[in-house]
RNA sequence: GGACGGUUACCCAAGUGGACAACGGGGACUGACUGUAAAUCAGUUGGCAGAGGCCUUCGGAGGUUCGAAUCCUUCACCGUCCA
């Protein structure tokens, strides 16, 4: 018997919220999932990962492929044990490396030939690769191996949505594992005759869930949201829908809002790093000398264990002295934002509010500068 | 008292007659970041002017020169050495 289970818990407008259970526990959609690309949340234990409220985390099939290795892992125990996370984990397949990797790779009907960025060397993966190498890692879901390409190139799109659907039958048929769940990836661009396309080609195949790949990645806000409505209004309703990749409070609505049950995002951990913090009321960069001697919390309203006991004045000192507190306490801020944001529209799809708590949230975030 | 060496923008530090508002580093300030080659990257850092324009700078004062941060005189201060 599958572990993998999905049920609809309520639904508002075309706002889901729901239930999928895994082998290491269910989550509970929208969910929002902090990435850990090399098995580790940057800055965090996985103590507070939780502790903050994550209930899935992401790795990277490519970067764990080339350090340590997916043997090494599996020989260790698997991902859960080695990085000692015991709640759902995601690994993304590669695809996404594709498309960030233009300068090192190369790509055929096959599958892709990378320079590895660590040592420079040849390394390989295709949609059987991807999937060995997933099964020795043993995340609860898996991607299919997929071309994540430039999303307004009509005819480059239109070749890497049609790869991208041959690999997916063979991430299928290459797929052994029972205990993982494997996820089909929605290409096509900006383009409504290849999302259409895409949408029913991997509708059509047997996977466990479904995902859209290929946006957020320089295309514009209209064209993504009207991208994501159209490919949920085909994609079937008895699966989860995984948005790869997204990202901001307002994205997360606005997708949620057309169908979306499940975000990843590395922003929230890089902005962290890289002073910005994320706010329903817009984002602080920390590093500005008006902070200084505010004592205020990031953000009044979190209840986050950042907001609870440290002042913009000090978070203000802590990324100026470059002492990585700063990172740590702004991502566990920042996952926390995410993560209370997808919890409180679960609450109000449940309870029919969803769209007036999007239009509040979303007028509050647009109106950011009055209330720093 | 004497002999050298030094004094450059917030700090350190290059520059030794025109291409210098002045290399570089630090610091400071600002911005970007969406399935992580990202604890990264970019810009600003004399003043004014929202477009390449003007004005005031290289310890002080004076001088040489078409022209000086750069040469000369002198004063001040710092360092080392000799009395």
């Amino acid at each position: 018997m599958t572990p993998f289970n999905w049920t609809l818990d309520g639904t508002d407008g075309n706002a889901r919220a729901g239930t999928f259970t895994t082998p290491h526990g269910a989550l509970s959609t929208p969910v929002f999932a902090p990435v850990g690309t090399q098995a580790t949340v940057k800055s965090l234990t996985p103590a507070q990962v939780e502790e903050l409220g994550a209930q899935m985390v992401l790795a990277n099939t490519y970067h764990l492929f080339l350090r340590p290795g997916d043997e090494l892992v599996a020989e260790m125990g698997g991902l859960h044990r080695f990085m000692h996370w015991n709640k759902p984990i995601l690994t993304d397949s590669g695809g996404f490396q594709v498309f960030s990797l233009t300068q090192t790779r190369r790509i055929d009907e096959d599958g892709v030939t990378f320079k590895s960025h660590i040592d420079g060397s040849q390394k390989r993966l295709s949609p059987e690769i991807s999937m060995r190498i997933q099964e020795n890692l043993g995340a609860d879901i898996v991607m299919a191996f997929d071309e994540c390409a430039v999303p307004t190139d009509y005819d480059y799109s239109r070749l890497a949505m049609r790869r991208t659907h041959a690999w997916a039958r063979r991430c299928l048929d290459a797929k052994r594992r029972e205990d993982q769940a494997l996820f089909g990836i929605v290409q096509g661009g900006i383009f409504s005759d290849l999302r259409t396309e895409s949408a029913h080609q991997i509708s059509a195949m047997d996977f466990q869930g479904h995902a859209i790949g290929g946006l957020s990645v320089g295309e514009s806000k209209t064209d993504m949201y009207r991208t994501i409505a159209e490919v949920n209004s085909i994609l079937p309703g008895d699966k989860p829908r995984y948005l790869m990749g997204v990202g901001t409070p307002e994205d997360l609505i606005e997708s949620v809002r057309r169908g979306v049950d499940i975000f990843d995002c590395v922003l929230p951990t890089r902005l962290a790093r890289h002073n910005s913090a994320m706010t329903m009321h817009g984002r602080l960069n920390l590093m500005n000398a008006s902070f200084s001697r505010d004592e205020r919390p990031v953000d009044p309203e979190c209840g986050c264990y950042t907001c609870q006991h440290f002042s913009r004045a000090y978070l203000r000192h802590l990324v100026n002295a470059k002492e990585m507190l700063a990172a740590s306490l702004l991502s566990i801020h920042n996952l926390h934002t995410l993560v209370q944001l997808t919890r409180d529209m679960r609450a109000a799809i449940l309870d029919g509010s969803f769209e007036q708590f999007a239009q509040e949230k979303l007028a509050q975030l647009r109106n950011k500068e009055t209330e720093k």
